[in-house]
DNA sequence: CCATGAACAGACTGTTCATTC
DNA sequence: GAATGAACAGTCTGTTCATGG
């Protein structure tokens, strides 16, 4: 089971879903977070360059890093103080995956990086 | 009439159809150029960076061109040689036009490169 | 096969709704 | 209101089909 999407198709820039996994991963490594905290975080990251992502994406991104891509695993913890709310908190299941698939996206963020440094060359001279 | 799509939603990165957009114009500002002849182009050139755009998109883009952005003019013509087909060629309509598109589509591949970077600083240090 | 175009279908993502504290 | 999640809806794009030389 467990078979899912394979990019690639004719392989244009990167998916938004891909580019949060990385930063999620990223985050996730230097500690705890759960889904609202990293929507924030990222939101704050994003926002001088006109990106602004919705928290349904970081869910989805969370599931499959945890689902698909066996990265993360999740524990249901209760809140800190007073309030009695359970919180789902992240963390790294497999390092190696974690690593390999950073590598992966970082050689497709290189790509893109060209292709867009390409487009300003080539239109723009 | 004409009011259509406005980007702009949450803006993560440039959309391919924009993208090509740009690359036809800067074409045929040098030059007349039909539907396939541009998709030759275009493939040769992004095929290093493992972009291969379709058929239909370059038509799509051309048609917007045509219609929503008033950019282009199209003419048919019958080819050269002794076939009798048809051919759809473009030319500019409005340069200004075409130059403050091109001015924005600028804006924008700079803001993504930047966002591009960003990533791979944070990501990989 | 070349050329243009439209129709159809699927993937990705934004908006809304539901539920629980 | 904070937090998680799923359902729904729309957009973008790839594949396929249709037409004509």
């Amino acid at each position: 089971m467990a078979e899912r999407r394979q990019r690639e198709s004719t392989g244009f820039l990167i998916k938004q879903r891909a580019f949060l996994k990385l930063y999620i991963i990223t985050n996730i490594e230097n500690g705890r977070w759960y889904g609202l905290q990293l929507l924030d975080e990222l939101k704050k990251e994003f926002k001088p360059f006109g990106f602004e992502p919705q928290h349904s994406e970081i869910y989805r991104a969370l599931h499959e890093l945890e689902d698909d891509e066996q990265i993360l695993t999740k524990m249901k913890v209760k809140q800190d103080g007073a309030k009695r709310k359970e919180i789902v908190v992240y963390k790294i299941k497999d390092s190696e995956k974690a690593k390999a698939y950073k590598k992966l996206v970082k050689a497709d963020l290189e790509r893109c990086e060209q292709l867009l440094r390409k487009a300003i060359r080539d239109n723009f001279p």
